[in-house]
DNA sequence: CTGAAAGCGCTTACAG
DNA sequence: CTGAAAGCGCTTACAG
């Protein structure tokens, strides 16, 4: 059985709040009793619980992340910054898996709240933006990543997607591609509308038209992309390449290309996003938009913190910058 | 502010005692007052406070789960198999990386006792284990992974990685190799030692003599592994097979193997060991020791709550069966 | 520089 | 079927 203040607090022939003093470290206490009082400590192997603590101070130092899929290879590594840089400021984290299901989002907001979390980094769907100010009503400092939502309390990151699809497709426009088209995302509907964009912009941008018929919209996944590329090049043989969603997706397409004999970027070029970690080990290696994400996790929990600090400071909207990364496969 | 057990039995005109009943569904309430609860309840939007029940019950409903590093590509797998199977009973998880660190994976451990998880589950190193009994004698239950240790509190889950590895090698052999190098690991000793000698046996089944000099031990990540097989090849060149200690190694193998122009699997087969997710993506496919990540992190989760649920119960560990997948890379 | 009392929001025996 | 009291392990004003 674990030893609690007031058995530091005997054997130190101190008072509690004595005790509690030199834990906390506030106010002046003499040398004399500090000592005696940090010897009861160590003799008692004394740990302050968090519970209690968090019961009247209202901080537990711990914060819920809450992300689409840890096994989509874009979180890993944003989940590192995060943590990363949680545990160097003393946090613990509660990493949760929301699969684009709003529902489950405020399920799981909610358990994160009864947890009395700090606060909460959520990567949030199109749907929860309407329950997000509800929840933030609570009092918990929110980051929100990817999402234009603007309120006290909130936080904003933004990758800049728009950006990054302009660049994409302006490569392929620079290496004379005249008939490209896109496989897009279909789960995060933001940030599918951003890369659409972005895409029909560069198109735009060199006087070339935007052919809806050539942009399919499937769930993000590698066996999705596949069969999302074959329909579209059998379809329309014209197209000569391609820009996807995001990285998962053009891994697919190459397959596609593969079991159509179309070899890759010669007979269809591809460019994918957000670079994950494989994608410089498959063949051939893809070009891609990358994102930081570690560096977006790092960022997501610095500016958690800074908002813990001061609740009622003023926190512009953080963007992150991509960047094209040009490999074999266009 | 949120409302509180006080409030809800002001509200309903009852005691304090009778919420707490027919919040936690105990003993007999009469209906009507019942329903007067549940009303007010709802009017309210009263939500229990985790942290102010736990104090009482040292329950908290929630877990703490140490990995090496959930950017490693074998970690998201078995992560999410333990929150799936943690959110399906109510728990939350706190997710930690250890970097097969013993000395912050007891400041982690020492870090979640704080917070007063109900139990963890963790990949202990092997320095870890002296100090895993004095962690668990604080009464938490611990699932630790891939670790020989036995004693009350303590359950445990062991990967069959020898069997793994005398899979991997005989196939080699089968395929007519006689002379099969092996690149090990180096964070996870007693891993490493079960895939060496895994290794070592099926050599030995076959009258293969063992090379000491022909096994290397690097940091199993990928770059590691490319320059270990550089190395290798070059100072053996009669070496016609490698088996790695896990599917980065064997990447970065592969591409040491280009490097050289060696074709893969004709002039150096590799096989790896995990089964990755992006193992067949890459190019040639990569051929390895299948390890069910998803599955074992459910089961870990599993045996956690079923440990909660009996304390003095008997927990005998379970063994994880792995499977050769046969691909392009041997 | 130090301490006694109240309270954070619950549950647990103990009564009735 | 229902309730009053004590306590979980801390911190927060308030005194001295």
């Amino acid at each position: 059985v674990p030893a609690t203040l007031r058995d530091v607090a005997r054997r130190a022939g101190v008072s509690v709040k004595t005790v509690s003093r030199v834990v906390n470290n506030q106010a002046e206490v003499s040398e004399d009793t500090r000592q005696r009082v940090l010897d009861a400590i160590a003799a008692l192997g004394y740990r302050p619980s968090k519970l209690a603590r968090g019961l009247v101070t209202q901080r537990t130092d711990t914060v819920g992340l809450i992300l689409g899929d840890i096994n989509n290879p874009f979180f890993p590594e944003f989940a590192r910054g995060v943590l990363d840089v949680a545990e160097a400021n003393g946090y613990d984290v509660f990493v949760c898996n929301s699969d684009g299901d709003w529902q489950r989002e405020i399920r799981t907001m909610q358990s994160l709240i009864d947890h009395a979390v700090d606060g909460i980094i959520i990567f949030p769907t199109f749907e929860l933006q309407n329950h997000l100010p509800m929840l933030a009503g609570q009092g918990k400092p929110i980051v929100a990543i990817n999402r234009p939502l603007q309120y006290p309390g909130l936080s904003r990151i933004m990758i800049r997607s728009r950006l990054g699809a302009r660049l994409a497709v302006t490569h392929l426009i620079n290496k004379g591609h005249t008939a490209i088209g896109m496989i897009a995302g279909q789960a995060w509907p933001v940030e599918r509308l951003e890369r659409v964009q972005g895409y029909m912009e560069a198109l735009r941008a060199h006087g070339l038209p935007v052919h809806r018929e050539w942009i399919v919209s499937v769930p993000p996944v590698l066996e999705q992309g596949r069969q999302a590329a074959l329909q579209l090049l059998s379809q329309y043989p014209e197209i000569t390449a391609l820009f996807t969603y995001n990285d998962l997706l053009a891994l697919g397409a190459i397959r596609a290309c593969q079991a159509l004999g179309r070899r890759v970027p010669e007979d269809c070029a591809i460019v994918g996003f957000d670079n994950i970690p494989l994608a410089d080990q498959v063949f051939p290696a893809l070009t891609t938009v990358h994102v930081d994400k570690y560096g977006l996790g790092q960022l997501a929990m610095r500016r958690l913190i800074e908002m813990l600090a001061a609740p009622d400071g003023d926190f512009p909207p953080i963007h992150s910058d991509v960047e094209l990364v040009v490999r074999q496969s266009a």
